[in-house]
DNA sequence: AATGAATGAGCCTTCATTCAT
DNA sequence: GATGAATGAAGGCTCATTCAT
């Protein structure tokens, strides 16, 4: 069972590897075969067509930071640590899954276009309303201040999550922790009320 | 005269079109072609190979926009106005040429990539460097916080950017003007010196 | 096992006939895999590319060639003997393999150009010096006589080689074997030492 | 009248050039376009098209080819003269028109295919007979060898012929006309009567 | 589960040629 | 005679996908 795992794991991680050198629709069936070993019918087993890589990466992926998310959410207990822990868990997930994030970025246009766009949407859609549920009790005591609904996600975590982008492309340096409290403060700044 | 300055923009016009309904990679350049009526020869007359249509749209469209941006920042008279202008620019760009934004975002990473990128990031960068050098003066009169430099651009304009991403995706339904007050507050709570 | 040889020497066979029929750079893929039956992938299966066909029918049509002449320089006993048997071999060659030796004709100056033009270059330098080095006591004990070394190649084989060129082209209508012994006498008194 | 030749045969020496370098079918009329800096409307208004070139330089190449041929043999007094100027020609011939001779090697199937290939091959049938028809006395009076007529081209002309190819393609170094005088001893020795 | 040869639709690009100026 | 933009047919090649073993 071991070995089993493990191939379909390369294959991930060699699509992974290739989506993020040359781009996904770049990369052919044929450079990820080479680069993990397996044959092009063992691919095919696994992930039924080439989009089935792209899914099963995307969803698995998303699902991840997802849990992280709200675990982090469900551990908070005000209002400021709920939304500092927000970016935190964000800025985490990018460092310590680099690669998966680049794909993200890059996937996302692609993946909704696709066969099980609507479904992803929806998906995304349902897990942010879990995480606005989390706010509104905040919201109604006044500790957030009041702003349209559709503005909190770009005020909270837009700054860090295109941060992330620079880092990720290389047009910034400094590693996003260092940058974290920073961006946490903004957003609390940004979306929190003073009194 | 006017002709072929038409031939040409119908060009641009129809490979903008089929890039954001198909993505750029998945647009032949037959379908430019039947969109727009010119002849396969023509389109590589003007514009060389594919990447070259890309290049045109991009690096036009991006100069297009710090001009405008860098026109705001001289108009502006002091540290508030200025942040504030950055995001209301740049909301107003990309709700005036939504088309053209939607093509930028998806075009970034693949134009980075190309022929072209090396060049096209040192213009990146030197732009940026003049829009810091406006911000310098009141760095140092302290009317604007002291932070990473890196992280300027990610505050200022992150939270629109993110948003607009969602608009022109359809996730958000907002028009972005609506908003445009609320960013530019955030935008300055994020940076601005309250005294 | 018999299958698979059998395809790739269909793809073969149509190659050359369309080479010879059409010329090599006005034959398209497309008109060889029509007449062999094969799919495109096939061929780019088993060739590469165009070139890797026609490298592959020259390399081998030569290695052919220069195995059965220094087979028989090597039975050979005495100088007039390898020096008509060169001729003799080369006729010999042509006549059982007209359509090989149409091909090779044409392909030469292109094989060159190419990319593998440096190895086939010394390749047959190799091959040459091989021929000279059978001669060489002969020509120490003076039953041959002495010029320059470049010359012997074309005094021998020439007259046979432009005959044969003349003949696969149409112009000539007598078979070279029919010539073959005033041709290979012919040889012999331009190098060999009468005494 | 200056000009406009000039302008012809800049176009010429530009297409010779591309065709040595490239190859007749590789070389493209936009290619001799920019070595010429004539316009692809000029290219058409002097040769009709492509072919048109080849043609051109073909026809008017090998005619004055056979002009100083006839002429070396209508000067010729004797068989054993005749024979070694009809070497001594071919030799003076593509060592004063290197560029010329390389084109014409290559462009002899190319053209038999084409348009006019027909004709040409009459021309040179026609050409051919005048020779022969210098020869037939020296034939019947014995001092030739008799031999199958058409072996004689081959026989005299035939060694340097293929020395030619070979210096013209670098692989031979030593400049024909070092090498003249054993070839045209040799050619005698192939067809001279000794008596 | 794995393999890799075979398929063929479709793509980018080139290029000879035309023609209005 | 000269120019060069426009045309569109045709070519080489890639690649996702299938399937027999």
């Amino acid at each position: 069972m071991n070995e089993k795992t493990d191939r379909k794991q390369d294959i991930l991680q060699a699509a992974i590897a290739c989506f993020n050198e040359a781009g996904i629709e770049a990369t052919s069936i044929d450079a990820i075969r080479a680069r993990c070993g397996a044959s092009v019918g063992s691919i095919y087993h696994h992930f039924g067509n080439k989009e089935g890589i792209v899914a099963h990466l995307f969803i698995n992926g998303l699902d991840q930071y997802w849990q992280q998310l709200l675990a982090a959410l469900a551990a908070a207990e005000g209002a400021e640590t709920a939304v500092k822990a927000m970016v935190a868990t964000y800025i985490d997930w990018v460092v310590h899954n680099p690669e998966l994030a680049r794909f993200i970025f890059q996937a996302r246009t692609l993946v909704n276009r696709g066969e099980q766009g609507q479904r992803l949407q929806q998906n995304n859609k349902a897990n942010y309303s879990q995480v606005l549920a989390y706010f509104r009790p905040w919201l109604e005591k006044g500790e957030l201040r009041q702003l349209p609904l559709e503005l909190y996600a770009a005020l909270i975590v837009g700054p860090a999550q295109e941060y992330c982008r620079a880092w990720l492309s290389g047009r910034a340096k400094t590693p996003p922790p260092q940058l974290a409290d920073d961006l946490a403060d903004a957003a609390w700044r940004a979306v929190g009320n003073p009194r």
